[in-house]
DNA sequence: ATGAAATTTTTACTCCCGTAAAATTTAATC
DNA sequence: GATTAAATTTTACGGGAGTAAAAATTTCAT
């Protein structure tokens, strides 16, 4: 008949070691004699305790939580990010915290508070970018360490981001290779990169002496295939398009617009017998499961995931003594399939 | 020049009101006379003071923290559900905290001891399912207030999910009326409901008097639209299907299904000219973007946050004085869209 | 103005663990 | 076996707020 162990104090008692090398060990096992480890470990599964987190926290001024905060977590790049430096953080023995805005300005904000209540070791934050509370947004990272990740406001001691100046210049330059110059296809901008991506679009074209055509649909919110969708049925179908070959300026917006293409009769593809090509940037998920499968420019995950969290531990472990702030950028891949 | 303040003893200082008061207010401001709150308020204005989450946990049994543990986060299905929970829940004044499982039992349970350490007030938990370790979900239901939905494992206060012996004759039934009988395209299963689902087709089937027809393919994991794709080329080129009609586990499924018809110059519809049909279930948000657009059934996830959440604040609020476990089960609708 | 009811203040104890300092025990070295 | 170094135990305090009980104050109706 086993009591129930509540308190360290008590664990101490039926392990027979003392309270603070009871509390030692849990702070890192590898910090007491190989024999008293034992011993606790043999009690350990006896009794099945395990220390309070929040009596741990009130003492540590830097806890183990690490704060992931993203614009909206059902949008698949940042699920699919989330996913892995969740993954990454537990390995290296954090607990990771997931906060998602919903795309709303207020919702990051108590995101925002909710983490730093939490006296985060550091954060991993992509933020909403345009409808960012700046303000607020930087109040947290000068009370936490953080690194900043896809959309570059320029707050926290490191930025880790994809490299639209290079990612853009390779997909126009294959289009206007195998084709028909594209035109440019974006909604009201959520975030720099939105905007980033069009001037390198611009310059890109420009470059290669074709006159650059940049087409803005409305739309708000994140639904960026409906977006894509209901906008390019009107584009469509008004011929509205300056092009035959069409850069969207994400994969999900891509997405959309191959639904209305098919909806409208039209085949997309590079192939001969197709009246349309599409391409999309980010390499989402879904994107090689579109019909037909979407070209695109794919940025790298891992490498992102990796930099990112490379940089907060770095930051952790040694405060934050970097000089400026830098700013980690990432060569993104072009990847050929058959929509363009 | 406005001091920073720490503490709530501090807070107490500077704002003319008594600790305990403070206290309370913090706990519910409407608990504490008009007048003593507007001085509260002002103050906090002034200082912009906030309570110590660790310590304020640290004696109450049960915090404001709700738990919500998904399978796999990078699923539409469940980040959708996710997004509507945490707003319910904040909305409510609770504190929503989000974990993943990722696909696997271990981090599931990691989740689970995470969480239960966090000591929450209730937890909206969707189960792996067949990959669940038993044992140690029912050890953490019997310690935190649960509603268990979408998959039903038999632990928890409540299920909520939806009802698939509603939902699959609904689109077996016109998948029938509208062409020839569907087979029915499903991978190993991950979790009870896609056993339900196959049982209810061979079922809805044979009511109508026709023979079942279940194509198991391979595959492993929660890349549903991979399987789909690959087992699908593989079904269409060896010309094993046995139905131009095929309803899959799941949309999922479906988009990766669709994707191989298209490699494979099969046209899918419901129309003239079309070689297939392809039917999925669950309204993935997804689900209407493919090419063409896909027909399903529709879980509804309005309904299933609500009844889960409502449940839970119940319980909450209530304690547990069910006697029996309730199943609520919630209708799904029909959505016929172009595929089939 | 008076008494009762509702609030607030005072005081004090609790929650559970981190951690520092001094005293003691154990292990390692020659 | 004596010397030293390393680990553990003892003792004690602190962190920041919840909360209970008794005393004091405010509010409100009569």
């Amino acid at each position: 008949m086993k009591r129930k162990i509540k308190t360290m104090e008590e664990f101490a008692e039926v392990s027979g070691i003392s309270r603070p090398t009871i509390s030692k060990y849990f702070n890192d096992p590898e910090s007491v004699r190989r024999s008293t480890r034992d011993r606790i470990e043999i009690a350990l599964e006896a009794y099945s305790y395990r220390p309070n987190i929040f009596a741990i926290n009130q003492n540590r001024k830097l806890t183990k939580t690490i704060g992931i905060v993203v614009p909206y977590l059902a949008d698949p790049f940042f699920a699919e990010i989330v996913r892995l430096m969740e993954r990454r953080c537990m390995d290296a023995g954090f607990s990771p915290m997931i906060f998602s805005a919903h795309g709303e300005q207020r919702l990051e904000n108590d995101a925002l508070a909710a983490l730093q209540s939490q006296r985060p070791a550091g954060a991993l934050i992509a933020p909403l970018g345009r409808h960012s509370d700046f303000d607020s947004v930087r109040h947290f990272t000068e009370e936490v360490p953080t690194v900043v990740f896809d959309s570059n406001v320029k707050v926290g001691e490191a930025f880790v981001g994809s490299d639209s100046f290079q990612s853009i210049p390779l997909i126009v330059d294959y289009l206007c290779r195998s084709g028909e110059p594209p035109c440019f296809l974006e909604m009201p901008p959520v975030n720099p990169n939105a905007n980033k991506r069009r001037d390198a679009y611009t310059l890109a074209m420009e470059r290669l002496g074709h006159d650059p055509k940049v087409i803005r649909v409305d739309g708000k919110g994140w639904d960026f295939e409906r977006i894509g969708m209901d906008e390019g049925m009107r584009l469509i179908s008004n011929k509205e398009l300056p092009s035959e070959t069409v850069l969207c300026s994400n994969d999900r917006l891509a997405i959309g617009f191959i639904a209305a293409a098919y909806q409208q009769g039209l085949r997309v593809g590079h192939g001969a017998g197709c009246a349309l090509r599409v391409a999309g940037h980010d390499d989402h998920p879904w994107a090689r499961f579109t019909c037909p499968p979407l070209t695109t420019v794919a940025q790298d995950y891992s490498a992102i995931v990796d930099r990112s969290v490379e940089k907060l531990f770095d930051l952790i472990e040694n405060g934050r003594t970097q000089e400026e702030r830098p700013e980690v950028l990432i060569e993104c891949k072009l990847v050929l399939r058959s929509s363009a």
